[in-house]
DNA sequence: AAAAACCGTCAACCGTGTTGGCATAAGCTT
DNA sequence: AAGCTTATGCCAACACGGTTGACGGTTTTT
């Protein structure tokens, strides 16, 4: 059992692939998020990123075990991304403000991705750092560890739950999306006051709003919280 | 082209399957929501679900044009059942607590469905009749219609974005899930309070809250901002 | 120089969603 | 009641998915 798969570590190069190409676990990575950006959800595969790395689908299993693994890969490749350059500045809030924003935008900027991977625990590098970094910063800032878990924890599910929503409509499949907004303006739009009063008074604020997303607002009184029992201990 | 499924109201029940089972499109989501619930997130597949019900898979090609569709289907059902036999009290902020957790609770009595469904728009029944409830208890309780729907938008969004968030972590495939824990164990557990400080320091209190929902606190805080801005205005 | 490890390739397996043609029973018309 | 129409279930087939096991050439180690 126990399928091997050789560290990256450990890992010494030897055969290029029959198109010449010299595979690494980072270039497939980086590959698998490029085909999710262009061809969406869907658009990975094993084969197809066999393709467009010039090699057999099956070498793949020699860099990862299967999807799951490199599903996780592709998760951690994302919060390093998102984390790149990030510094604390020393302002408990501001910092925090700035994390959470980061991610919620690396996440927006690879939306196939994001939902592939924002409710998975990978354990990987840029992952273990960024928790850390949370954490550094609420404990910093004055907060006894049982309430920096606390609000590292709404934090992070916080930030992680509306990256991977507003992610999702962003990547829906263009015909599920298409699907969607038809929805709305067949069904939504189009309801009688006399039986939905609510939904036709409010259609045009509705609309509006529809594309935005409620990450910041929510943020900031995610933030209003923590202050007020910073202030209070 | 425009698939040709007949809507549920004009059906006229004709065959009886060969097992002689009477199909309905209600009795098909039903399966399937169950199927979800016993085989998980992969168990459900149309030739699974054509078994389960005694039909020849491509039968319920008949009832819905795809995957996609029936999906909608199992989502509006989800939302049906969260809202089964609820009623508006009056008291606006006890209404929409009420209608959170329920949505909550439902989505997590059904992870595997919830992780499917959290982020489509079904436009379908009781979608409708729940944003309309909504809506109908941020006005009656006198926001106006900007300030409605600016709630209604951080609300909804919120209580969907925490369902799906905490039903991945139930939904999770066995292997993943225990592949997840392990990680925890192996790695985070495990870190030197030398590289990772803050981890270390509070590693027992992390492990403690991580199977509590950030939900109903974080749901709190949302309807303190709203009684804030209603004082206001 | 021989042995071992690595790792790309090939062919095959089985499971998936979906489609088009066919058969047949239910309902409608007369 | 007889016949016509059509909804609807079934079957066989297709293309495509992940994954595996055997093979063989290359590089590293001994």
């Amino acid at each position: 059992m126990a399928k091997k798969v050789v560290p990256e570590t450990d890992r010494r190069r030897r055969k290029p692939t029959k198109q010449g190409v010299v595979l690494t676990e980072e270039m497939i990575v980086q590959t698998a998020l490029r085909m999710l950006h262009e061809h969406g959800r869907e658009g990975l595969t094993v084969r197809r990123l066999g393709v467009a790395l010039g090699a057999d689908p099956s070498t793949l299993y020699r860099y990862f075990r299967g999807t799951d693994d490199l599903t996780l890969a592709i998760a951690d490749e994302l919060i390093g991304r998102a984390m790149r350059g990030w510094e604390a500045s020393g302002d408990w809030r501001a910092d925090l403000r700035d994390v959470g924003l980061r991610i919620h935008t690396a996440y927006l900027n690879h939306p196939e991705a994001a939902v592939l991977t924002a409710n998975r625990v990978s354990g990987r590098a840029n992952e273990i750092a960024t928790d850390e970094a949370i954490l550094g910063i609420l404990r910093s800032a004055g907060l006894p560890d049982p309430d920096a878990v606390r609000v590292y924890q709404a934090f992070i599910d916080l930030t992680l739950a509306f990256a991977a929503l507003d992610a999702a409509s962003l990547a829906l499949p263009e015909a599920a999306r298409a699907a969607d907004e038809e929805v709305w303006r067949a069904t939504y739009a189009q309801l009688s006051p006399e039986t939905h009063p609510n939904i036709a008074a409010t259609a045009p604020l509705l609309v509006a709003r529809m594309n935005d997303s409620a990450y910041p607002t929510t943020l900031e009184m995610l933030l209003d919280s923590a202050a007020a029992t910073l202030e209070a201990g």
